[in-house]
DNA sequence: CCACAATGGTTGCAAAACGAAACCAAATAA
DNA sequence: TTATTTGGTTTCGTTTTGCAACCATTGTGG
């Protein structure tokens, strides 16, 4: 009677899932891309119990996605890092905020922009190999063989 | 002592997970991405218990991620359908998908391919208005005024 | 018409996860 | 030495989850 696992689904999104889809992991990790380290700042900064907080942490070491590192200042100190399987979910987590900021409107004062230029970043989109925008209808989805693909997982 | 709610948190990531940002809801959007509509096929894809599936449906309801539609066939019959919104998720769906493929191995026979051509999708990928690919080391974050933001949600 | 099945739910219960606060331990600072 | 900072565990009450059983409506077969 456990919570249900995804790991065992046979489907990429569910082990995505099974890994940063629980309500505090990918938070965590966006809280991490804004620069944030410590253990008491991610505390802070998202408002989470320090036992739920230690245990994701944890879970995000586990799975790879951070790393703990000893940074021996005071106390004991640590710091969490974003591996770069960490930081490769930078496409999900900007995608996430434009989907939320195309449908909710604006909650956010904060903006992305390209270091470079100053500009704001493009929307995210799936596209293929030529670089055009597709939506879901403009993908079918198929099996090894090519066959399309009858309902599964 | 409720679930902590992402909604006042003033952060687009946050109100995008406390509407999607559980265990079950992205995996019912990307069985629906699939062709799954009818409330015993998502039941029997995703083997997820009765009261569950009810809840999470009435709540992507609620928020304008799918609607439910009578279809007069049979017994009861109705079907879940995305809304705009819903399918607007696919870059999401497809992000973390790839996410999974390329840091956990192939674990799904499934492949996306363009309908028009048969290839596979290009990765996707946070870009600039050029087209450039950019990592989160590439962005900056800055509050209205351009200026760099200081940590807070 | 009647029994029966299919669909889409709801209810009740036990196990697990969550949230808040208190407590703990190592290491440095004063 | 004492206090403080940091990271973490424990305890306990509430909520959520998962499973199975039950219910209601609308067909269909006989």
């Amino acid at each position: 009677m456990t919570r249900k696992r995804f790991d065992e689904m046979g489907c990429c999104v569910a082990s995505a899932l099974n890994e940063v889809g629980d309500w505090w992991s990918l938070l965590i990790v966006k809280q991490a891309m804004l620069g944030t380290r410590r253990y008491v700042d991610f505390q802070n900064s998202l408002g989470i119990a320090k036992n739920i907080l230690c245990n994701r942490l944890s879970r995000l070491v586990e799975n790879g996605v951070m790393v703990r590192v000893d940074v021996g200042e005071h106390g004991k100190r640590y710091e969490y890092r974003l591996t770069d399987k960490g930081r490769d979910l930078f496409t999900v987590v900007t995608a996430l905020r434009q989907w939320s900021e195309r449908w909710n409107g604006e909650q956010d004062s904060m903006k992305l922009v390209d270091r470079q230029t100053g500009e704001p970043l493009a929307p995210v989109t799936v596209q293929n190999q030529q670089g055009q925008p597709l939506t879901v209808r403009d993908v079918r989805f198929v099996d090894e063989n090519g066959k399309p693909f009858e309902e599964a997982g």
